[in-house]
Formats: structure tokens, C-alpha cells, sequence
DNA sequence: TTCCTGAGGA
DNA sequence: TCCTCCGGAA
């Protein structure tokens, strides 16, 4: 972690102080565990309450006061105030990365709020429109059903394989590929680690890169036995530091796994259409993110956490479909009025740059 | 023949 | 930043 956390407390104060118009990015986007509860801050926006203050002395922040929602089971069941000393914040390692990613994010725009972008909720609409009257090729999130009659770890263990299998392959391979593992009693961290490599090769063919993925599997097996009792890490750094794991997919299987939402599983098509419709940028700018991580982080700024789960099944299914990498299909695509790319790139297929190179 | 797609290594 | 991995689709 790179930004050292609460010792910055201005770019918190900044960020949660009324004062200042932060209100879309800080309210929407925390859920938080203080103590065993968990909070979620009271969308400054939608409140008639503000939704925090700060009590200062001047120079630090003694109390940070939030209005939050007690949530039990995705149910708000309670709305209350509650104070929070930072050193609690600096206490608890659950909240330091969102905090983090958060403070960090403010730090570099911190004369002006984070845009929200206009009519993102008509376009979140109208893809739906068009995701439902178009048939979708792939559910990304099929990993989801799997081991779905597996005790908890097996379920968990399951999930972690499935996502593992199911990047760059068809759903309907996957799931073959996991039926076949499921046949041979091959889903368990116990049972692959003692297994051989090629028979694992075997039973997973034909998905995408097999080899490397048969082999990432008995690693992340001897990792799951040796450091987690056979079941998977509860935590984003852990299920990152799996080989063959990255951020998509450790974002994936908190979702899905753990019913945990620590941020949007962004693969290339959220990257792609964010970027088209101009909903995420440089921090204070407004370039193009560069990377998939990026875009998350700028998404994260202001996209209710609602939509963070729904986001990522809804325009791979449009990225697919609609709005494709190459000679994306603006014609028929009913929010186009709201994209500030559409039509700009070239519906030629001749590529410009073998034209120029030939030339 | 080129691209898709996410992780990882040069 | 570019390449590799794997099979399949365009």
C-alpha cells in the first residue's frame, strides 16, 4: 500500500467535511465494518441529513460523525449517527484499503468534486433495454452456480476454480470442465494438490490456456491447504497474491465467494465502454484511464455500490453485443445521444495502420 | 491472418 | 509496453 493511510487525515477531513462538495463520491461509495456491524455511509445526496462532520481541534480530527444505515442481510434494518475516532479507522485493517483507494483518490482532485457523469442512469437503462431484447453470448458471472449444492469451503474452493477456468473461455466449456473435475472428486484443495498435473490437463481441456492454468491450480491448491485449512483467502490481497489471480478475477470471487463486495470486477469491456462514454478519467483529469485498475478506481468514485456487482455482467453482455471493440455498432445502439464516442471511430474495416505503413 | 481475453513476465 | 499463452471466431 502506497499511501499511508490517517497519517494524511486532511484528505479525509477534506473529503467528509459538508463544506466541501464531495458529497456523490464519499457517500456512495463506502461500506465499511466498524466493530462487527457493517455501515454504510448515508448518501450525503439523497439525505436530508448531512452525511458526516468532523470535530476538529484544529490541526486533527478527533471525531469523525457519520450518519449510516445499519445493514443486516442486504436489509436496512436501522438509521443512526454514530461517532468514529480515526485511530479506530487506523485500527481496523478491513477499512484501510477502501479508505485508502478513497483518500487517494480525493488527494489528487481535491479542488474540485468528482464529476458524476450526466444521465448515467438513462444510459444504465437503456443498455438494459437492449441487454434484454438481444440474446447474450456469455454470463460472465457463471461462476457463480458453481458447486452451488457444496458445503460452504467446498462451494468457496469451487468458485475460485471456476472463475480460474472460466477467463478467455465459452460458459458451456467451463462448466464442462468443472463437471468433469466434479466427476473425478477433483474440486477439493486436498484432492488437487495430490493429484497429477497432466490428469488435470486433461480434465479441463479445452479451455483457454489449459496448460498454465492445470498448473496455477496445483499451486493455488498447495497455497489453500498449506496457508487457509483447504479454503480460499477471505481477503483481496490474499486471493491476489494466487497465482494466476488478478484483479478482475480476485474482485470476482470476493463477489461471488464471499458475498463481499470490496470493489467492481472491471475486465476490458467495462474498461472499453466507461471510457467511451467518458464515465471514468485520469485522477484530475480528464484523460482516458490507461488500465483496467484505473477504471475501477475512478468508477468506484461515484457509481452506487448497488451498481457494483450488476455493472459488470450488464456491459460485457452490451461490449459483446453493441458496443464491440473493433467497429463498435452506433447504429443500433439506443444511447448513442448520450455517448460522447459514439460514431467516432472508423466503421471501415481497413485498418488505417497497415494503409499507412503500406503507403 | 488477426483478434479476443486476463495474467504475468521480459 | 509488448509479448505469450489456447482455441475459436471473424
Amino acid at each position: 500500500m502506497s499511501f499511508p493511510l490517517l497519517k494524511n487525515i486532511s484528505a479525509l477531513v477534506n473529503v467528509i467535511s459538508p463544506k466541501i462538495t464531495f458529497s456523490s463520491s464519499f457517500s456512495q461509495m463506502k461500506t465499511t465494518r466498524l466493530s462487527s456491524a457493517k455501515w454504510e455511509i448515508n448518501p450525503l445526496s439523497e439525505s436530508k441529513n448531512p452525511g458526516s462532520e468532523c470535530a476538529t481541534d484544529g490541526e486533527s480530527v478527533q471525531t469523525i460523525r457519520v450518519y449510516v444505515r445499519k445493514k443486516r442481510a442486504k436489509k436496512t434494518v436501522q438509521t443512526t449517527v454514530e461517532e468514529v475516532r480515526p485511530e479506530i479507522l487506523d485500527q481496523n485493517p478491513c477499512r484501510l484499503p477502501e479508505i485508502e483507494d478513497f483518500a487517494y483518490g480525493k488527494e489528487s482532485s481535491c479542488s474540485h468534486s468528482t464529476q458524476v457523469p450526466d444521465n448515467w442512469e438513462k444510459v444504465l437503462e437503456g443498455i438494459r433495454k437492449m441487454r434484454s431484447s438481444e440474446d447474450a453470448p456469455v454470463d460472465s458471472m457463471g461462476c457463480e452456480k458453481a458447486g452451488t449444492s457444496l458445503p460452504p469451503k467446498e462451494r468457496r474452493f469451487a468458485v475460485l476454480v471456476s472463475s480460474l477456468l472460466s477467463s478467455q473461455t465459452k460458459d458451456n466449456v467451463t462448466h464442462g470442465a468443472i463437471q468433469r473435475l466434479l466427476q473425478n472428486d477433483l474440486l477439493t484443495a486436498e484432492a488437487i494438490d495430490k493429484s497429477n498435473e497432466d490428469e488435470i490437463k486433461g480434465l479441463i481441456y479445452p479451455v483457454g490456456f489449459y496448460t498454465r492454468k492445470a498448473s496455477n491450480m496445483k499451486k493455488i491448491a498447495n497455497i489453500c491447504l498449506s496457508k487457509y485449512g483447504g479454503d480460499i483467502p477471505s481477503t483481496l490481497q490474499g486471493l491476489l497474491e494466487l497465482p494466476g489471480i488478478g484483479p478482475k478475477m480476485a474482485h470476482l470471487v470476493m463477489n461471488v465467494g464471499w458475498d463481499n463486495v470490496q470493489g467492481i470486477c472491471v475486465d476490458t469491456h467495462v474498461h472499453r465502454i466507461c471510457n467511451r462514454l467518458a464515465w471514468v478519467s485520469r485522477p484530475g483529469t480528464k484523460q482516458k484511464t490507461s488500465t483496467p485498475e484505473e477504471t475501477r478506481m475512478s468508477l468506484q468514485l461515484w457509481l452506487p455500490k448497488e451498481e457494483w456487482v450488476p455493472i459488470n455482467p450488464l456491459l460485457v453482455g452490451f461490449g459483446q453485443t453493441i458496443c464491440t471493440p473493433r467497429r463498435p455498432r452506433c447504429g443500433v445502439c439506443t444511447i448513442s445521444g448520450f455517448c460522447p464516442s459514439a460514431f467516432n471511430e472508423s466503421p471501415s474495416p481497413s485498418s488505417k495502420s497497415k494503409a499507412n505503413k503500406r503507403s
